[in-house]
DNA sequence: TCGATTGTCTAGCGGTGCTAGGATCGAATC
DNA sequence: GATTCGATCCTAGCACCGCTAGACAATCGA
């Protein structure tokens, strides 16, 4: 193991401890208590160390979204395999999704409300996204029903999912019916 | 006509200003580039002279939401009061409702984006908000369907618009295709 | 005309994201 | 083992942010 292998290897562990503490930090305090500063202080570096791993702050919170992202792939594979039949696994999605949502609000931030410097819906899209609609489309495509396109379906019940996700947690709609909309709309949508 | 009625007037003058150049440089350069500096400059008075208005900057963003709360409301009656029958109600009340959001991107954001310090969804909720909302019960009541309550439905209905439209102007949905959403969860959500 | 009040401005506080340039440390060479 | 030298990191500072205290000028009422 060369002195070179054991610096890149440090080097990856800090960058992992900056996405990780920058996290933390946003879902304790909100992102706007995410500052260079504070975050420096907490991974006990100095400001400058995170422009050697990122490009600036909006970087940071792309790394978030990507981790993000891997991590609600895998919550709606896990909740959908586990369900039986093409209502439950909908119903399954739904559930898990704005479930997700709620529990790592500052994560679902950084994915869809903050600019994380990523590209979206093309070519260049990192990996982790694709998958993420790629989970999405798995689930959902069986219920678009005849002759519909099942990536348009899928976007437009994920548009749906993220408006009751974001008007949810804005408090722009009353808390605690979040059960009947989900019903209501997964019944309404999918072709089952 | 007194003086003091002369200062009044002019001093809501001065708040009108305030608010239109608010949105105004808003839409041309985004909100992060309406800073009390420029804003103040603009309206070629000093910085101080805002917060005699406003508590500050998240009070001006209320004021802008207000603003497009209300002229969205009247959009959305224009348009579907000059459609004949449900089924062009509603198709009328979500393309009116995407385009003020295309049209007006940093008004549809200081609405439903960002903290303009508004109460939603309460007792308190500012008269403009909750007009706008009655503006889109009052279609989409009539396509609810039996047995669902229609503010539910009408809260499902917006969230899917609310979505849609913050999705396709963050990028994360590829443009273009959006008449074919709204057509397709048109004819799935509304009761027609 | 004079004091009080109102209105506005200048200047400045503590914070932000970001960076230039110097200090330090450790690895490789002699 | 001493010395060079490059990589690494930190101190200090830039321009900007939202917001406010206090000085100043204009206006009003007596």
């Amino acid at each position: 193991m060369s002195v070179q292998e054991r610096k890149q290897r440090e080097r990856a562990d800090r960058e992992r401890l900056i996405v990780a503490t920058a996290r933390e930090l946003a879902e304790q305090q909100g992102w706007d208590a995410v500052t260079t500063r504070r975050l420096a202080e907490r991974i006990e570096y100095s400001q400058p160390v995170l422009y050697s791993h990122f490009r600036g702050k909006r970087e940071i919170i792309g790394a978030v979204a990507l981790e993000g992202a891997a991590e609600m792939a895998a919550a709606l594979r896990a909740a959908t395999s586990a369900a039986d039949g093409p209502r439950a696994r909908v119903t399954a999605l739904a559930r898990t999704y704005l479930d997700f949502a709620e529990r790592n609000p500052a994560v679902y931030d950084a994915m869809f409300q903050l600019d994380g410097g990523l590209a979206f819906a093309r070519e260049e899209t990192p990996e982790p996204l694709k998958d993420a609609f790629a989970a999405l489309l798995e689930s959902l495509g069986e219920v678009a029903g005849d002759g519909v396109h099942p990536a348009l379906f899928t976007e437009v019940f994920w548009a749906s999912l993220h408006g009751l996700a974001t008007l949810t947690r804005a408090g722009r709609l009353p808390p605690g019916d979040t059960e009947q909309r989900v019903e209501l709309f997964v019944e309404r949508l999918a072709v089952l």
